[in-house]
DNA sequence: TGACAATGTTACCGATCGGTACGTACGATT
DNA sequence: AATCGTACGTACCGATCGGTAACATTGTCA
C-alpha cells in the first residue's frame, strides 16, 4: 500500500518519519513480544500498554504478523550494533571483537530472566515457513554465518567454515541455555570454552 | 477369531490402566505439539485428529497445560532412551558412548523439518515459570547437566564441569541450528567441533 | 478561515480459544 | 429386571483471538 508522502521535510533527514502512535507500538511490540513470546501476546494488550487503540496499530501494519515481522528486523539491527561493536576497540583484531561479544553476552545470557535471541526464539515459535517473521529470522541467521566465516578468516582459522560452525553452536547454544538454565547455567563457560575452540582451529 | 470382544483386561496392572481414547489422545498430541508446537495447536484440533471428543481428553487430563506437561514427561523418557543408547554398546568407554548420541543427532538435526528439542522449545513457548510444562523441562536439562558432567568426569577432562557446559553448549545450540539453518546448517560440525572441545578438555 | 489528509476513538465482527453441563450406550452385578 | 459405574458424544459456555467499519479530532497548508 504506497502512502503519498514528502509534503513535511523540513526537520527529520529520515522521509518516511514514523507518527507517534505508530512508533509507541513498534516500542512495546517489541519489549512484550521479546519478553512474553509472539504468540502468547495479543494485539489488545499491544495496543493497551502502549497506551492507543487497534486501529493505529493497523493503520501502520498490515496484519500482527507483519509487525511480529518489523519487530525482528529492529531486533536485528540491535544485534549487529551490539555484535559489531567490538569493532571500534578491536579494528584490526577480529579475535578480540569476537570475544568482546561473547564476554558481553556471557553476562546477559546468566542473568534471570534472560529470554534469548528474539530471532532464534521466533522460528521456534513458527515452524512453518510461510510466516513473515521466520524469513527475516532465516535470513539474518545465514548473515551471522557469513560474518563468522570471514572472522575465522580473519582469525587464521585452518578451515574457516568448520570453526565458524562451531562458533554458531556455542551463540545458539548459549542463547537457549541461557533461558534453560538459571543464573549459573552453561553460559558462564561461554568464553573459556570459545577460546578453547579458537585455540584448537589455529592448530 | 472370537465373535465377542473379550471382557476386562485380565493383563494390565490395575492401578491407573488408560483407557483406549486417552491414549490416543496422547499420541496424537505428542506428533503436533511437538511439531507444531504447543501455543499453536487447540484442543479441538487435537481430539479432531484423534478421532475423539473434548470431554474425553478432559477426562484424562485436568487440562491442556497439564496435558503438555504430559507430552514432554513421554519426551523425556524417550530422550533418555536414545541418550543412553550408546552405552549398550560402549559400556565402558565415556566418549565413546557420548558421540554415538551426537552422530545421531547431527543426522537428525541436518534433516529437513527438524524441530529442534520439544523440552527446549516448550522453554521458549512458556517463558513465565508457572506452566507445568517449564516445569518438566527445566528439571530435565539439570538431570542432563549432570549426566553431561559425569561423562566428562569419566572421561577423564581436567575441569568436568567446564567440559560439560561445553557440551551442553553445543547440544541445545545444535537443536536450534537444526531449526534455523536447512539440511546444511552448522550442527553438521557438531562431531568434529566436540571432539577438538574433549581433546583440549583432557589437554 | 476553510479544506484536507493524517491520526485517534468507539464499537463491533466472525472465528476460535480452553473448558464444561448433560445425556447416552453398555457391560457387570444383584 | 433393576441398577450401577464407566466411557463416550452432543451441544454449548464465556472469553479472547485478529481485524474492521464508521466517526471524531487534529495539524498544516492555501
Amino acid at each position: 500500500m504506497p502512502t503519498k508522502r514528502s509534503q513535511t521535510p523540513p526537520i527529520e533527514p529520515a522521509s518516511d518519519a514514523k507518527p507517534k502512535a505508530a512508533e509507541r507500538i513498534r516500542r512495546t511490540a517489541r519489549e512484550l513480544f521479546y519478553r512474553e513470546g509472539i504468540r502468547a501476546i495479543g494485539v489488545e494488550e499491544i495496543v493497551t500498554r502502549a497506551g492507543v487503540t487497534k486501529p493505529s496499530l493497523y493503520r501502520s501494519y498490515a496484519s500482527k504478523d507483519e509487525l511480529a515481522a518489523e519487530y525482528l528486523r529492529d531486533y536485528e539491527v540491535a544485534f549487529w550494533k551490539v555484535f559489531e561493536a567490538g569493532a571500534q576497540i578491536h579494528p584490526d583484531d577480529a579475535r578480540a571483537q569476537l570475544m568482546a561479544y561473547f564476554e558481553g553476552l556471557a553476562q546477559r545470557a546468566t542473568q534471570a530472566g534472560y529470554r534469548g535471541c528474539g530471532l532464534t526464539n521466533a522460528v521456534v515459535e513458527y515452524p512453518g515457513d510461510e510466516h513473515p517473521a521466520r524469513k527475516v529470522a532465516e535470513e539474518h541467521k545465514q548473515k551471522l554465518r557469513e560474518r563468522l566465516i570471514e572472522l575465522s578468516t580473519a582469525m587464521g582459522a585452518q578451515d574457516p567454515a568448520l570453526l565458524a560452525n562451531g562458533l554458531l553452536l556455542l551463540l545458539e547454544g548459549t542463547y537457549s541455555s541461557g533461558q534453560l538454565f538459571g543464573p549459573h547455567g552453561p553460559a558462564e563457560s561461554l568464553v573459556k570454552v570459545a577460546n578453547q575452540l579458537i585455540d584448537a582451529s589455529l592448530r
